[in-house]
DNA sequence: ACCTGAACACCGTTCAAGT
DNA sequence: ACCTGAACACCGTTCAAGT
């Protein structure tokens, strides 16, 4: 049902998602298609739910600054095969189930690093807005102007820097 | 011209800014839009474009986390009052002059904060990234769950931990 | 230079009808 | 329960024509 909608994303956009593509693509009329999604916006949902449990998570035995950037990179990854449908993260609300299970590996990533229980919550919200803002960024355009490698070591930066935050507030 | 499409969308939403609809709003036929505009792409650019011009730069007199403050409110003001035209910023290459305008000003307040120089692109790269992923994932819908004030003690958070991150460096 | 009318190839969605 | 055909009210855009 869904499969279909990310494989014309894949090859069409976000904008040649219509319902009528997706029902040609399944091989089927238009109106079927409201007997598994109850209306666009349901379907859209259904995909970028879809791509949020597409992202992998970084294995538990890694040091907790490993997880992190491995987390990173997930996203972009993600940001990158899905451009569009990436944007879509920061309308829906954070709870989705989807959602949860990356909060959740970013959680107890924290807690690893030490990080005091009351601002876990806190310091995983600033983090995932930051990474979504720049894997964002960096897969519709915002950086265009700035190559890879520039990106690259603009992560590094901002992750040693967040190692530096998070250390000593664990003492 | 692009006024027209403002209105439109402070009443209809960004999926309201229909050629049609704005050319019915100057009271004129959706065809002579084409006269002005580009194509749809180039007005929604027009729109994202004055949506960034709006948004008001602190007084240099004040302190430069004062600063830093302000402008990350600005931001948030403006997404407010522009949801679905404020994504698009994250779409867009960071370079037009309306956003060149809002970096300069960033630029200009790490200086005053004592960022060596060389760093000083970067971190307006890292702080803008965040400052718009907030901002966005306030008023599009992703930080639905969460009030004001506990977004607004996120920021205040966040603030303290970038001063403490750029004092010591600046030494 | 600026605007128009008619047309083309699309949309999402409803509704009654079919199996 | 699932699918269809026809229809409605929309889209963006082109093109020839008007002033």
């Amino acid at each position: 049902v869904l499969d279909a909608a990310l494989v014309v994303m894949e090859a069409r956009g976000l904008d040649g998602v219509s319902m009528r593509a997706v029902a040609e693509r399944i091989g089927v009329t238009p109106m079927a298609l409201y007997h598994h999604v109850r209306d666009k916006q349901d379907l859209v949902d259904g995909v970028v739910e879809r791509l949020l449990s597409e992202i992998s998570l970084p294995a538990p035995e890694l040091p907790w600054d490993e997880r992190l950037r491995a987390l990173g990179e997930s996203l972009r990854a993600s940001a990158r095969r899905h451009p569009d449908a990436f944007l879509l993260l920061l309308r829906r609300p954070a709870a989705t189930t989807a959602a949860l299970r990356v909060r959740d590996a970013v959680y107890a990533t924290l807690r690893d690093a030490g990080v005091a229980e009351p601002t876990v919550p806190r310091l995983e919200r600033l983090l995932s807005t930051f990474m979504i803002g720049f894997a964002a960024s960096e897969s519709a355009g915002r950086f265009a102007a700035h190559d890879r490698p520039t990106l690259n070591a603009d992560l590094e930066w901002a992750l040693a820097r967040i190692r530096a935050m998070i250390v000593p507030e664990s003492r």
